[in-house]
DNA sequence: TTAGGAACCTACTTTAGGGTAAGTACTTGT
DNA sequence: ACAAGTACTTACCCTAAAGTAGGTTCCTAA
């Protein structure tokens, strides 16, 4: 629910940048620090709440809530309550999250090829 | 040279990211509102600053110059100062930078094929 | 009965990226 | 003489995303 102020120059040209160039629109779809992470976590099946959890330590329960809450409004994955004895909430990736994993293939293949993935550090 | 505080969490976070995922290490590269704007202009050839600066209007030199420096920092982009009469600086995708047409060509086929791309507004 | 896990929510703070506005050094056209 | 273009730089401000630190409800096992 992070607020948005629209009427931001900043927001405007987010905006626009996103409905003109499909980059930028994928872009705002996996973007961010955890996104991909997140995505990658689910590409090898349905994860409970609690296993991505522990899977990517690092991560607060704010911001995991919060960036699956975007993938779901997005349509990537899907939520399934399970509504067995101890009740657990199941995610996993939707057809459209799933055709993702060419793309996703495509950076890492990127990344392997070109600029020493692993070696040196990032600029910024 | 946006100063970053390297001792925070954040930072941390960030650097294990890029380093352990793939497309988290991309997404550094190409992440940013402008990036992928910039990087399309240069992918029809060599462009010239001013030339890239009145293709994306909105963009302030600060930003586009900033954009530019990390792009030929990450190796990205090259530039080509010309010494011609009038002096002008020419930018162009270097091997690597090129090397990421398939992927940006990912991503826009993605676009296009899911989430009718061109319709309904982006969520953030 | 109290501890713990599961799946969240809410209020508050920090920071890196982006925007505003201005200035520089050089040259060319009028 | 002066405006205008080219390729930048610099100082300052604002905001959205990420981090901190709690709380909540429900259920189960010891």
């Amino acid at each position: 629910m992070t607020a948005i102020k629209p009427s931001s120059t900043r927001q405007e040209n987010r905006q626009t940048a996103i409905a003109a160039c499909p980059v930028s629109f994928v872009m705002d779809k996996i973007g961010g620090n955890w996104k991909p992470v997140i995505l990658f976590q689910m590409m090898s099946g349905a994860k409970r709440y609690s296993e991505i959890k522990k899977a990517i330590p690092t991560i607060t329960e704010k911001v995991l809530i919060q960036h699956l809450k975007q993938l779901q409004d997005d349509g990537l994955v899907l939520r399934k309550a399970l509504d067995v004895v101890p009740p657990h909430v199941e995610y996993r990736l939707s057809k459209s999250g799933q055709a993702l994993t060419p793309v996703l293939n495509a950076m890492a293949a990127w990344a392997f090829e070109h600029r020493e993935f692993g070696g040196r550090k990032a600029s910024r």
